[in-house]
DNA sequence: CGCTACGTTGAGTGGCATCAAGCGCGGTGG
DNA sequence: CCACCGCGCTTGATGCCACTCAACGTAGCG
């Protein structure tokens, strides 16, 4: 089904490419089909937030029907393709195959929840937490996609990418990496994660990943 | 048209009782006729972190048609009226008024923008900007449902609220609250907000309106 | 083969947390 | 009526976590 729909409307971004701009006008939904993008939103001095990363699969969702101004920008973080998908694509293909709501649904439920874990991160956990939290959510969200081997991925940050996302600036994300990989239960050498102990991260991380909403099967679309 | 829904489905709500509880089910989206709220999600060690607040008029919004756990809980904070609407009545209701779907996507649309910036300000903003920026909100949407005088209102947080929902310490509230009062900025005695200059506070709290999606009219329902 | 971006490490500082004590106030019971 | 208690707020002292500033190594790239 994604097959007849990606050759239509199909884009290639490159690194730092912005897809929509804050302040500029939304998009139609947009999926990514290969590569890794984020949203974002800056302060007026330039201080930037990342709110969330899209990988391979994941819909860039933007309230067109609602706002005709971005309060937020989505850029791509490496070479990526996307394929717009208008509303009334996806209308049309509800009607073939009603699946296609409940996953969009899913897939905004999902975002929400992200949002809501993102904000905990945030505010409750420290440094280590914060950082072993997002880099364990990172590989299991790969996996879900068959991006990992057994205990590594690549991934496609930057420790500034990394620092705007989780609030720290990238010496101390450094340093806390470095105590993470003293600690046995993480490694980043470059872009390649590696971490030898999943269940163990996950303790250390407090993590819980049911705010990934990761039903059998529903994680696709179609 | 709110007043015939109000008659039916009414419930009163104590100070800290759960509405919907994390791990457990969800409920029909509930409006808040009067009284605060709050939603909320917890780590398993107790810490808090306050993920958003209802004042007045403002929707709860859950994702029933998703997920039948909930990731986090939606309690009140003082004592309150709330009125749950199924999907069935809104369904039926916006037969006749069309506006009620626009008013609900924009509700939505407002919480979620809502969410973003809350990571801006946990991710980048210092404590002072994060403490100024969270009383201009909650003063700016007061203002909007006309529970201010000119420069002052009465806010339901107390000081642990204030910090569970701004990731920082009661005692660090208290002294960043005193440090905008030396800088005149804003006042926190007890439960009264006072802002003597709004615009100022705009200013040193990095504040834009634009994520509240105040559209003249919009922000009422009906 | 420089240049630039990214990653790493060190030293020093300060912002925010922690621990602890005291204050004011409303509620409760003797 | 008042002593007592508990809760929320405030303030002080202390220490650590995370930021800032700065330098250097390294790799990719024009």
């Amino acid at each position: 089904m994604l097959n007849s729909l990606s050759q239509v409307n199909q884009r290639q971004l490159s690194p730092e490419d912005d897809l929509v701009h804050e302040g500029g006008p939304p998009r139609e939904p947009t999926i990514f089909l290969s590569g890794w993008g984020i949203r974002y939103t800056s302060l007026q001095d330039g201080r930037r937030q990342i709110l969330g990363y899209f990988l391979p699969g994941d819909i860039a969702d933007t309230n067109i029907d609602v706002s005709p101004v971005m309060d937020h920008s989505i850029a791509a973080l490496t070479k990526a393709i996307v394929v717009e998908i208008s509303r009334e694509t996806i209308a049309g293909l509800a009607e073939t195959n009603p699946n296609i709501v409940k996953a969009i649904q899913l897939s905004k439920a999902a975002s929400i929840a992200s949002l809501h874990e993102t904000i905990l991160n945030l505010g409750q956990r420290s440094a280590v937490e914060r950082t072993a939290h997002f880099l364990c959510e990172l590989f299991v969200r790969m996996k879900l996609i068959c991006l990992t081997d057994e205990t590594s991925c690549k991934i496609a940050m930057t420790r500034v990418d990394i620092a705007d996302a989780i609030g720290m600036t990238t010496v101390h994300v450094n340093r806390t990496v470095k105590d993470l990989r003293t600690a046995g239960l993480l490694d980043l050498e470059g872009k390649t994660l590696t971490i030898p102990d999943l269940e163990r991260l996950k303790r250390a991380a407090l993590f819980n990943p049911s705010y990934l909403y990761l039903r059998p099967g529903s994680a696709k679309i179609g």
